[in-house]
DNA sequence: ATAGGCCTGACG
DNA sequence: CGTCAGGCCTAT
């Protein structure tokens, strides 16, 4: 699915074409994505409302409206989000709408229906356990050295506690593979056993590879594309993720694919220690 | 902590 | 055909 540098990508795209929209209104036509409230609340509340603003909150969009309410979508694994024209033929697998009064249309297509949907209040986001949960966004102003260092206080597996969303908010299989490359540490190594300067370089390697994936749009594995169709293009930069058996470009051992957290992890074994 | 389930599509 | 996939929730 798309973590953090393609949600992010999407945002963006998206933001210029819906921001300060009116809604005129919403089409749900697979309600069990939805997660709160029920699909006739949800759809009497999409009424006429403007889209002030779109945020992000690791792998959640949050389309900030004008009535106290945040619209909140999940991509899953296969979401995808376009402004189109209303008489543009719908795509296989829309499974929502929000007509605008432009005569354009957010649409929502998501094959594996992975993707979730909730309207909740803006100042409580309680009723989708997932988003009320949510750790710390990397890109985020208060993602500090100290702040991540609060957060690597346990004694589970870097790649488990990487990939836990309510500790840090947004890596998901792709990117722990490559900060985990970066800062050259074992997937398999316990938190516990981090030094100071490890946890540093570990701090170092999310904001650098981060930022990198973002230059890049994201990256394109087997479906993502953005809110203009587009590919990513970090997936020729990929360090780890996907490289079994090639060799590392810091060291040539090749790869190494193990499953952890019932993921597909690669490491280098030689430099990842 | 670890599988299993949710779904469809791509690929071998 | 079978296997795998960028996520997340649940139930052991």
């Amino acid at each position: 699915m798309p973590e953090l540098p393609e949600v992010e990508t999407i945002r963006r795209g998206l933001l210029p074409k819906i921001k300060g929209q009116k809604i005129n209104s919403a089409i749900l036509t697979l309600p069990r994505l939805l997660e709160y409230p029920t699909p006739k609340q949800f759809i009497r509340r999409l009424k006429n409302v403007a889209i002030r603003d779109i945020g992000r909150h690791g792998k959640y969009l949050l389309f900030h409206l004008d009535n106290q309410s945040d619209l909140m979508i999940h991509l899953g694994m296969t979401g995808r989000l376009f402004v189109h024209s209303s008489n543009q033929p719908l795509d296989k697998h829309t499974h929502f709408r929000l007509l605008l009064h432009s005569s354009k249309e957010l649409r929502f297509i998501d094959a594996r229906t992975f993707g979730k949907l909730a309207l909740v209040p803006h100042n409580d986001y309680s009723p989708v356990i997932g988003l009320a949960h949510l750790g710390i966004d990397p890109l985020s102003s208060k993602f500090t050295l100290q702040e991540f260092a609060k957060i690597m206080d346990c004694n589970r597996q870097l790649k488990a506690v990487l990939m836990d969303q309510s500790r840090i908010a947004g890596l998901g299989n792709i990117y722990v593979d490559e900060v985990l490359h970066r800062a050259r540490l074992n997937p398999k190594k316990s938190v516990s056993r981090l030094k100071i300067p490890q946890i540093e370089s570990l701090f170092n390697a999310i904001c650098e590879i981060l930022k990198k994936a973002l230059h890049y749009r994201g990256t394109t594995i087997l479906s993502y594309v953005d809110s203009e169709v587009r590919y990513g293009e970090y997936q020729s930069h990929l360090k780890a993720y996907g490289r079994e058996n090639e060799p590392c470009l810091t060291c040539g051992t090749p790869i190494r694919r193990i499953f952890l957290v019932s993921r597909s992890t690669f490491y280098c074994p030689k430099c990842q220690k």
